[in-house]
DNA sequence: GCCAACGTTGGC
DNA sequence: GCCAACGTTGGC
């Protein structure tokens, strides 16, 4: 299974909106960007992903699941655009913010740190356990 | 609210 | 096919 990260802005719809759409999930539309696109096409039903939220907050909140593989983008007409559709697995224990993912040494390499711009990102294995593992420890 | 970084567009 | 101009994103 492979590792994501979704940013979202929780003003226009965060974490606890994903949650409301319960096993339903929703469409990862809206996305324009060639590298997040592919992303998605290289997604398989079941890869789990970190649902981050940028602006408000900056700190990894939930873990989600695909829950469609890649189809067109309803939101545009425009064929160059696909997505997946993704839902709420569970928030995690605590949010690991970007400032603490910036000190940390293993995550040093992690898309997020490094180019934040990016929506949809790869999370790679080690990455994804020094996740969990942050997630599940008081930092003091 | 500013601005740096990045991606895309379009003129040449 | 290059590159300047522009728009957008997101951290600060």
């Amino acid at each position: 299974m492979a590792y994501w990260l979704f940013k979202s802005e929780p003003d226009v719809f965060g974490w606890d909106d994903l949650v409301a759409r319960g096993a339903k999930g929703e469409e990862w539309d809206g996305v324009r960007n060639y590298q997040a696109r592919n992303n998605m096409r290289a997604m398989k039903l079941g890869d789990r992903g970190l649902f981050y939220h940028s602006n408000v907050g900056k700190e990894m909140v939930g873990i989600a699941e695909v829950c469609a593989e890649v189809h067109p983008d309803s939101s545009t007409d425009d064929p160059r655009w696909e997505c997946v559709d993704i839902r709420a697995v569970r928030p995690l224990g605590r949010p690991v913010t970007l400032d603490q993912a910036k000190v940390e040494p293993r995550l040093s390499e992690m898309v997020l740190v490094n180019n934040s711009r990016l929506s949809v990102q790869p999370v790679s294995d080690s990455e994804w356990a020094v996740i969990m593992e942050m997630s599940e420890t008081d930092p003091d």
